[in-house]
DNA sequence: GATGAATGAGCATTCATTCAT
DNA sequence: CATGAATGAATGCTCATTCAT
């Protein structure tokens, strides 16, 4: 009867429309389900319980985004050029799915405590990629020796997160991919810290 | 035991407290006012509604803020010295106050997005300072000419929000203030953005 | 606005009434509330949960029936005559309450078995109660000297149990406490076993 | 590993197991039938609905006993042997079955009244089976000449169903079939009642 | 006959806010 | 000013039953 996608991703996907289209304590699970075409109770054969949705629509996104990174990353030598592809992934992805923006830069964020723990857990891999990345610069001298890895990475996460934050509150009416070159070209500077 | 303090502080401690060791959810508008030693119906004769105490709450230490800042920054002349003392008086200020710090970077965040623009509204002042402070770095040639202030401000302020959440999630074991001078050195580098 | 008896009271009074009336599964709390002429929530202030509605209902009646017990046993010198009290006061209860004699009866026998565990609990009391009169009677030669107490225990709550149960799922038709002579003239010749 | 036994026996025997192990009410379909080896659906071919599982589960456990009585029964003469063998057959039967014993001793008791009704349309034949006892054993002189069979009747249910619960409610650790003896001659006596 | 994925009605409980005292 | 008892709207989840295969 509906799409011959897979019922759990149908739902996954019906959530993200849901919840940014209604934030998330409206988004009942009744919501998600009708507008997943589906039964209340259906969405409980796929998934534990409401939480259970967020998190795995967190892990899907997530692995989509470590996919399109490591896709595109491929050849690049510099960890230059890979954090400017890591920025322009990000950017991008987000900017690709109004919906999805709105789930993870607002909606997400009012999740209890427990569930934020989750969602970080999920991030780990994401960050130690980066830390990845910088000590490879570090050692290669393209980013100051003395850099502290673990400080450059919080700002470059939250640097981007700021940005996409403040695009989507400002109802996401510039271009937010355009914005990708020269935001990486200040994170740039900020690694080569000199004396 | 009950204090002289007017009430509304009274209360507006009270809250942070019961926030910071309940969690935003679980700080019911009755155990704040148990925390602040009042009846329940007595917060509304100080406030319209709960959201109200978080948003006079975000306003009062806001306004702490500023007044501190602007203490510290008076003799200052770069506009580095400027950044400096911004990211000193927000790390001191957080670090100085352990329930503050949960309370505005976790959980004042589950609030629901209403409540986070008003308090987006809030923060306009503090952000058109550091752009003040970015344009004048610009002009005086402290800057890269090319300098995008309103990215240049996500950075500076997505850069102090991640570092500072980080701290908290890491149960704020280790010292925030140390970090003030390496993060503002990147800060100003990425600011120096240059061809 | 309502009657000046205790909202506590009240309510039990009200349960009662639901549950007989509609049957246990079916006395929803905000059927009782509105029986009991209160808003849904008042429950929560005098109760637990549902449950602890159900376990205070009984303890009440039970404490209602002990008292009434005691002050008819008042001046009775025999075993003998003391089971004949106690089955007079059970039907007796219980033919001045239709709602509650379907209560106990039939409805709340659907509870789960930690509430029926935990009524039984409250039945101890009545039940060592009784044992004690069968070993009064015993030592004063009433009965049979070698009478298990604790059979005969088991014989009178069976038999005065099954005698109302019966009574209520005839609808209540013929008259229970007319029948109290009989079964204690049965009873008595039960526990007055000779070889 | 399917049992060449019908799936009706297959699955009231699966019910048993599964409703003294997991509590009425936590005895779903679905466990029913993965504890008898059958899809859900399967259930629905050979029982009408849920409650008709427990219904002919009763009626076919009730027709095992009366089939055990009967042939129990035979060649003796008195009521009050008779009577013997109906405490013995009924002790007996739910001592060697453990699960059964509390099945209908606890669990079966907490469905609804018009399960309860249709249980009990179940139990007529027993009932008068034993009435007839009581009016053959009175017209022979075993008994007393006024007693109410009615009430009698009652007695003697009331308190094998009583002695017996209690033993499952101490989790059967005392062996059920030595009481028939004891418990026998104190209901004969009851029934021996003269003035 | 057998399957098992899908259905969807039903309900205890919390808590921000009010208002009579 | 202050109180705190009372209010009542709002929702995630279970499970008996169906029916297309």
């Amino acid at each position: 009867m509906k799409k011959n996608k897979p019922k759990y991703r149908q739902i996954i996907d019906a959530a993200v429309i849901a919840i940014a289209e209604n934030g998330y304590h409206q988004a009942q699970v009744s919501k998600i389900a009708k507008q997943a075409g589906v039964a209340d109770g259906t969405i409980y054969l796929y998934f534990k319980n409401k939480e259970d949705i967020l998190i795995s629509l967190f892990q899907d996104k997530m692995g989509y985004f470590v996919e399109k990174f490591e896709e595109k990353i491929a050849g690049k030598e510099t960890a230059a050029e890979k954090l400017l592809v890591l920025v322009e992934t990000h950017f991008n992805m987000l900017s690709e799915d109004r919906h999805l923006a709105i789930v993870t830069q607002l909606e997400l964020r009012q999740s209890n405590k427990e569930l934020r723990h989750k969602i970080n857990e999920g991030l780990k891999g994401v960050l130690s990629l980066v830390e990845k990345i910088l000590i490879e610069g570090r050692e290669a001298g393209e980013f100051s020796p003395d850099l502290d890895t673990r400080l450059a990475r919080q700002m470059i996460f939250g640097t981007m997160d700021e940005t996409v934050t403040t695009w989507v509150m400002n109802d996401q009416k510039y271009d937010l991919p355009s914005l990708a070159g020269p935001i990486h070209k200040m994170l740039l500077h900020g690694c080569a810290t000199r004396k």
